[in-house]
This record gives C-alpha cells, sequence and structure tokens, in this order.
RNA sequence: UGCCCGUUGGUCAAAUUGGUUAAGACGUCGCCCUCUCAAGGCGGAGUUACGGGUUCGAUCCCCGUACGGGUGACCA
C-alpha cells in the first residue's frame, strides 16, 4: 500500500449502533489498525426528520464497550480534516463549493420538477413495463422553462447528469471486479435537494476525498450506490478510493438482513451487553461474519484479529446469525475469566443494568462488597454452565433469597424417605456441631462422613441435598451451594425439607 | 420488471494458480467421566443447488436454469 491507509465508519444519527452497523464499524478498526492506518468518524446527519436524538452519542457508547475506537471524530478533531458532521460541513460550505464546480462545468444543472410530477413519471414507466427512471427532462431546459419555474417560486433539486454508454466498474476487496453500465443507473440523480443539502451519495463522495480516505468499507447494500459515487468521482476528476463491501448478516427467522424493525431477535449491541455477553465475545463473534482467517484457531483476542486480520479473506456471501454459537463463543470466554474479575463485570453490571434479573438483585440493596462475595461463591458454582453474565446475576439472587424460595420437594417421591430423612438430619447434626460457618470444603467432607455414618450413598445421598438446596434433583457441586449460605439458612432449608417429608 | 450480487452439511466456514478420503467450529446424536446437570474427552451422522460445456481430471473455469438477497427516493 502505497499511501497511508484511511478509513472512516460513518454513521448516520437515526438509531442506535445495531449489528450490522458494528459489523462495519468492527472491518474498519481491523483494517486501520492492521495497517497502522488512520480511523475517522464521520456522523451523516442530512436527513435532519430521521435523526433520533442521543442516537450519536449512544453509537459512541456502545462502540467503546465493544472495543472500537478512532482517531478522528467529531470528539477528537484534526483540524485539517473538521469537522466531522455532515451538516456542520455544509454549513461551511463545503458541498455547495463542488456543487457549484458541477454546475459551472454543466455536468450538472437544476430540475424544477414537483414531487408530484416526478411520481406520476414513474408511475407512466411503470405501467410501461420500463423500469423507474429520471428522464432529464430539466437537462438543458430552455431559458424560458427556467424563468416560468422561478416565477412560480419552485425551490429547484440539482442533478448531475450521467454519460452515455460508459461503464463504471471496481475491484471490490470482498467481490472482486464488479461493474455498472451508466444506462442502469436511474438516470441522472439529484445531488442536491430543494433545501439546499447534499443527498447521501453526493457528501460521501465529497467527504471522503477531502478526508483523503483510501478505502470504503461498508455493507453491500450500498454496492449500487457504488457507481452512482464514482460517477461523481470521475466528474470532478477525483480518483476513487478502494471499495470493500462487506456481505450482509441475514436474521435467520426472516432470511432477509438483519433489520431494526425485526423484534423477535436481539437488534443492538447495547441490548447484548444488557443481556450479559461479554464485548470481546461479541467482537471476535462478529468479526467472523463475513471474514475467516487462515487456520483453525476460533477464539481471538482483538490483537490476534487485528494482526490476523486480511481484507482478501472478506466472504462474498451472507452468513445467518446464529446465537448458539455466540453463545458458545461467551461462554468459552466466560471460562477463561478468573472470579474476581468476572465479579467485578457482574458487579458493574448490575448497577447499568435495568435487566429483570439486574433489577431484583439489586433490590436486595446488598453494599457492594457483599455483593461481590456473594458473587464470587456463585461463580465458582456456576463457572463452568453460565454461558452469560446475567446467569450469575440470576443465580445469585436466587442464593441471596433462597428463604423466601418456593422450592418444589416432588422430587422426593423419587428417593426412599427413611434415608432421605437420615441424610438431612445428619447434615443439620453435623452443622450444629461445628463452632463456625462450614466452608465448601468442610461441607464436601461432611458429606461424605454422613454418608459413610448412615450408609447412604450416591443419588440417594446427593439427590436430597439437591433438593433441600435448589429444588432440583439435578445441581453442580452440592457442597460449594451449601456454603453460599449463612449457617442459620442452611439449618432452616434442612427444616425445611425435613417437614416437608413428613 | 430492470440492474447488481450470492449459492460447500441445520449454522459459521476451509480448500496454494483445477488433482484433498471435501478441513475445522457451533448445533445434533452416541459413548466415557461423574451423585445429578454441566464442563471436559472420544466418536457418529450430515454438504459442493441443478443441467450442460471445457479438461485426463471441476467445489474451483465458461454457459444456462432454479433459488435467495441487495438496490431501484429530493433516505442514509
Amino acid at each position: 500500500m502505497d499511501k497511508k491507509v484511511r478509513v472512516r465508519y460513518a454513521p448516520s444519527p437515526t438509531g442506535f449502533l445495531h449489528i450490522g452497523n458494528a459489523q462495519s464499524a468492527l472491518f474498519n478498526y481491523l483494517f486501520a489498525r492492521h495497517f497502522g492506518g488512520t480511523m475517522v468518524l464521520r456522523i451523516e446527519d442530512t436527513d435532519l426528520a430521521r435523526n433520533v436524538e442521543h442516537g450519536e452519542e449512544s453509537q459512541m457508547k456502545n462502540l467503546h464497550w465493544l472495543g472500537i475506537d478512532w482517531d478522528e471524530g467529531p470528539d477528537k478533531p484534526n483540524a485539517k480534516y473538521a469537522p466531522y458532521h455532515q451538516t456542520e460541513r455544509n454549513d461551511a460550505g463545503i458541498y455547495q463549493k463542488y456543487i457549484q464546480i458541477l454546475l459551472d462545468k454543466g455536468i450538472a444543472y437544476k430540475d424544477y420538477a414537483t414531487e408530484d410530477e416526478l411520481k406520476e413519471m414513474r408511475e407512466q414507466q411503470k405501467a410501461n413495463g420500463e423500469a423507474p427512471h429520471y428522464d432529464g427532462r430539466w437537462y438543458n431546459a430552455s431559458e424560458e422553462d427556467i424563468k416560468a419555474a422561478e416565477a412560480k417560486g419552485i425551490k429547484p433539486s440539482i442533478r448531475i447528469h450521467l454519460p452515455e454508454n460508459h461503464v463504471y466498474e471496481w475491484d471490490d476487496w470482498a467481490l472482486g471486479h464488479i461493474e455498472f453500465k451508466s444506462e442502469n443507473l436511474g438516470g441522472d440523480f439529484v445531488i442536491q435537494k430543494s433545501n439546499g443539502l447534499p443527498t447521501y451519495n453526493f457528501a460521501v463522495v465529497i467527504d471522503d476525498h477531502l478526508m483523503e480516505i483510501t478505502d470504503v468499507i461498508r455493507g453491500a447494500d450500498h454496492i449500487s450506490n457504488t457507481p452512482k459515487q464514482m460517477a461523481i468521482y470521475e466528474a470532478l476528476g477525483f480518483d476513487h478510493p478502494h471499495f470493500c463491501h462487506i456481505s450482509l448478516i441475514f436474521n435467520p427467522a426472516t432470511g432477509k438482513k438483519l433489520s431494526k424493525r425485526d423484534a423477535n431477535t436481539l437488534q443492538f449491541i447495547s441490548q447484548y451487553h444488557r443481556h450479559g455477553y461479554l464485548s470481546e465475545a461479541i467482537f471476535n463473534f462478529i468479526a467472523f461474519l463475513g471474514w475467516s482467517p487462515v487456520g483453525e484457531q476460533e477464539i481471538f483476542t482483538k490483537d490476534e484479529l487485528i494482526k490476523a486480520y486480511d481484507p482478501k479473506r472478506m466472504s462474498s456471501s451472507p452468513a445467518y446469525f446464529d446465537q448458539r454459537k455466540l453463545d458458545w463463543i461467551n461462554a468459552q470466554y466466560i471460562k477463561k475469566m478468573d472470579e474476581n474479575e468476572l465479579a467485578d463485570r457482574v458487579v458493574t453490571l448490575v448497577h447499568e443494568n435495568d435487566s429483570e434479573q439486574a433489577t431484583k438483585l439489586a433490590a436486595l440493596k446488598l453494599s457492594d462488597e457483599d455483593l461481590k462475595t456473594l458473587l464470587v461463591k456463585v461463580i465458582k458454582i456456576h463457572h463452568r454452565d453460565a454461558t452469560k453474565l446475567i446467569d450469575f446475576i440470576d443465580r445469585a439472587w436466587f442464593y441471596a433469597t433462597i428463604l423466601d424460595q418456593d422450592l418444589s420437594y416432588a422430587d422426593f417421591d423419587q428417593l426412599e424417605a427413611a434415608d432421605t430423612k437420615k441424610v438431612l438430619e445428619g447434615i443439620k447434626a453435623g452443622i450444629q456441631a461445628a463452632d463456625h460457618a462450614l466452608d465448601a470444603e468442610e461441607y464436601g467432607a461432611l458429606i461424605k462422613q454422613v454418608g459413610k455414618d448412615t450408609g447412604v450413598r450416591g443419588r440417594n445421598l446427593y439427590f436430597p441435598l439437591n433438593i433441600t438446596f435448589t429444588g432440583k434433583s439435578s445441581a453442580p457441586e452440592i457442597n460449594e451451594i451449601m456454603a453460599v449460605y449463612p449457617s442459620e439458612t442452611t439449618i432452616a432449608l434442612l427444616d425445611k425439607a425435613i417437614a416437608a417429608l413428613a
């Protein structure tokens, strides 16, 4: 690569950070970091009507959470390229200047057609079996027509005139060679709206050129915009950047690209955060949707991904989003992380999270210290079977409120009642005999001792305890679970179970 | 309907410039381990959309068909 790499992620603040957005931000990030280039964040806010309050702020927050940062943007301006909001760039007259150049060259022209006229034109074309396209009615319009339209007070839009028999072609990082014929672009298109703002296709070209973007990495839904943008680059005599169109992520439920409107799938990065996914796992997972490394390794840290990233290995076919695989990856990260760090993360999550589980646990008003102590115990027990941080929250709440839980003793029916009673009473006696609260190891020893004393073993020994302390016959390491509770609670639970036996 | 793109098991996918018993992972099934559940270990089943062509040989190159998707705005 001869020029220093500069890439950009350019969201429009019309919503919150969606998986699809995250994917394109992520590949831009990997591209920039892999080649030691610069990552730019630019806000494409020219559609005033659709801008959402806090959309931009939320995007940035979630990007940071994911581990994606940038070198230039609204929060990190660089005098040479600022500003980074398209509305501000418009106010600075940047787009106007290039519109004027095209107007002067006679490549762009004013179009006084009204919305209704255009609509009618398209309907007419449709009725004739033609593809809808602008018919060029105001190209080379007469002075009189223009004067007449001006007199009526019509505010014109500005269109660019497309050359005939021209081919727009490029070599895409992901797709290889692609070409479009100029006559298939839908006719001369608008570059400046009648309200004076540039259209997306125009602003993108000007900004990417001025910001010296070398590689445009974006979703495959932009493929058909690319030839239009190339028409603008050519009209202005600019070189165009390299393009990379990332394959789209599909929703398995609908078979279409993941859309903000799909209610049944988690769409937004914040939702994954909320549900207790680790940002590292999401990063890892998304990187593998649309790209794959050489070799068989599947779990990659961010640094490893940056090192391994190769734009030539971008996929050209769409991928279905498989949440089970994400769950597996998330579980891998959880297993690798130690109890302390996990507990810290869960504490943070409990504070900032408004999920049902977190709210319930927060309502217990434990001090951070007590909460962490409890969580470390819970994590020890469930480290192997948790897939999400929220699983720990859920269990911690359960254990903390065990006395209020409506435990089911139904499974006692499958066991010999006399044996069950002996076991439970033996354990109770053991706890009462001790002069301190037992820890997990001591509980383990006690259980074995009771087994020896009573002659009850195997499931007949463990199931009664599982049922007593969790309400289910199967549970992970029961001695560790018993150690979560204070002695009084343990004894109370035993009494409850013994009473239920009678 | 036009234009563009895509198609390797249920899912993600690999396969130096055409030669592999067509990797690996998730999921699934079975076995082992184990008080149970999980985790872990081992193993099984399961794929080159279809039809032609080029070639000694095609997942790979070409053509067609089918299916899927993207796009077709004074949205971005």
